[in-house]
DNA sequence: TTTTTTCTACTGGTTTTCCAGTATATTAAT
DNA sequence: ATTAATATACTGGAAAACCAGTAGAAAAAA
C-alpha cells in the first residue's frame, strides 16, 4: 500500500543534527522532511500557517525550553504528533514531556532504525519511547509521585543567586528586598525540593535543570 | 592547486551527528571522512594501525571522557589534529583540552562553513576557535590561573557527601571520623576551589564534572 | 470581581557553617 | 631515608543558615 509520505518537522539548535536526521530519513519514502527550525520561535510561528504529521522536538532549544514547547504547539495543533529528542536522560524531564502530551522519545544516540520506526508508530497513533528511555522510565515509576516542583519566577531567580554562592544578606540587598523575605524564599525552596540545606538544593537544581 | 584530501576520523557517539557530520562534509572535495566511531576504545584500536589528519572528537563519550582521549591519541600519534567537539561550554574543559592539545574546538551549534574552516585551519596547523568558544575563552582568561584544582582522594568523597546533602555530623558518623575533621575537609575544599559556602561549591563542583 | 497564588515581612530560637589558627600520625614521593 | 603531602583532630568565636509559625499586600487566575 502506497501512502502520502509522512511530513516531519525538525526542531533543534544543531545544524549538524539536523543534517544528521535529514539523511537518515532521506533513505525512506515514507517519511518526508518539511523542513527546520533552530529555535522555538520560528517554528511556532510556522504552526500558526502550516501543518505537518511530525515534529522531532529537541529539548534544548534557545529560546523556549522543550516542555514548554510542547505545550506551545498542541494548544496551536492538538493532532499534530510530538516525538521529544534529546541527548541527556533526564527522568523528570521525560515524565514532564510525556505529562504535557508528547508521544514519543528519543534519545540522541537511537540508531537510524529506532528513529523511523518512532516516526511511523506515533504517525499512527502509538505511542515510541527507545530502548534507554525505557529503562529510564521503569527506575522512575518506582519513585512514583516525585514530581518536579514547581517554583516561582522570584524563587527560581534566588535559587539561582543562592548557586552563586551570594548570602541571604547580599541577595537582600540585590534585589532591594528584606533578608527575612529572602529567608522566606530559601525556606520555601527547600521544602519545595524536599532537602534541607543549600548544597543539595543546588544539586538538585541542576540536575532538574531548573537553573 | 589539487591537494589530496584531508582525511578525517569522526568519533561521537550520538549516530545523527555522525550522519550530519558526513553530510555537511561531503560536499567539500577537499575532505575525505576516513571512518567513525561511536566510542573511545575503537577509536584508540583504529588508531594503533591507522591514521587520519584530523580528529572529529566528542566529548562526551561513553567509555573514556574527551580531555583523556587528547591525551591518549596524542601518545600514540603526535601529529594528528584534534578538533574537540561539544554540546555545552564549560570553560574549564576546553581549558583543558587545549592544555591536552587540541587543536581546536567547536560547539555543536556550528555551522557547515565553520566546520570546514576549522578542519581545513587545525590541518595547516593553525589553531581554530568558534566564536562562542572564544566568547568563552576571552572570559576566562581574566580569571586566568584559576585551574581545576586537584582534590585529594579524601576531599572528593567528602564532596560528594556534601551534595547529597548530609551535614558535617552525619559525615563524620559515616566516616568514623571526628566532625572537626570533616570540618577541615570541607574548609580546604572551599579554599581551594575559592568559595565561601557548600552551595557555590556543589555548583562549580557539577560544573567542573568533579563530582 | 472574587479567589488563589505569589511576594513580601516579621518574631524568636536552634543548629550549622565559616574563620583562623595549630598540630600530629600516616602515607607518598624523591 | 628524608622531605612533602595527606588525613586526622583540636580551640574558640563569629556569621550565616535553618526551623516554625504568622500575616498583609500585590499580582495573577478564575
Amino acid at each position: 500500500m502506497q501512502h502520502k509520505p509522512i511530513s516531519v518537522l525538525i526542531v533543534d539548535d544543531h545544524p549538524m543534527v539536523i543534517e544528521g536526521l535529514k539523511t537518515l530519513l532521506s533513505d525512506n519514502e515514507a517519511v518526508q522532511v518539511a523542513t527546520h527550525f533552530t529555535n522555538g520561535k520560528d517554528t511556532l510561528e510556522f504552526l500558526e500557517k502550516e501543518i505537518v504529521d511530525v515534529i522531532l522536538l529537541d529539548v534544548n532549544l534557545p529560546d523556549i525550553n522543550g516542555v514548554e514547547m510542547v505545550k506551545f504547539i498542541l494548544e496551536k495543533r492538538a493532532t499534530i504528533k510530538i516525538l521529544g529528542l534529546s541527548t541527556y536522560s533526564e527522568p523528570s524531564i521525560i515524565n514532564q514531556m510525556i505529562k504535557n502530551g508528547v508521544k514519543g522519545y528519543l534519545l540522541k544516540n537511537a540508531t537510524s532504525d529506532e528513529l523511523v520506526t518512532a516516526i511511523s508508530q506515533v504517525h499512527e497513533g502509538n505511542f515510541y519511547f527507545g530502548s534507554e528511555v525505557q529503562k529510564i522510565l521503569a527506575d522512575s515509576v518506582s519513585q512514583e509521585g516525585k514530581d518536579i516542583p514547581k517554583l516561582t519566577r522570584r524563587e527560581t531567580h534566588i535559587l539561582r543567586l543562592i548557586a552563586e554562592g551570594k548570602t541571604t544578606n547580599t541577595i537582600a540587598d540585590e534585589l532591594f528586598i528584606s533578608p527575612l523575605t529572602v529567608e522566606t524564599h530559601r525556606r520555601n525552596l527547600m521544602q519545595k525540593m524536599e532537602v534541607s540545606n543549600a548544597a543539595s538544593l543546588i544539586k538538585i537544581a541542576i540536575e532538574q535543570k531548573l537553573i
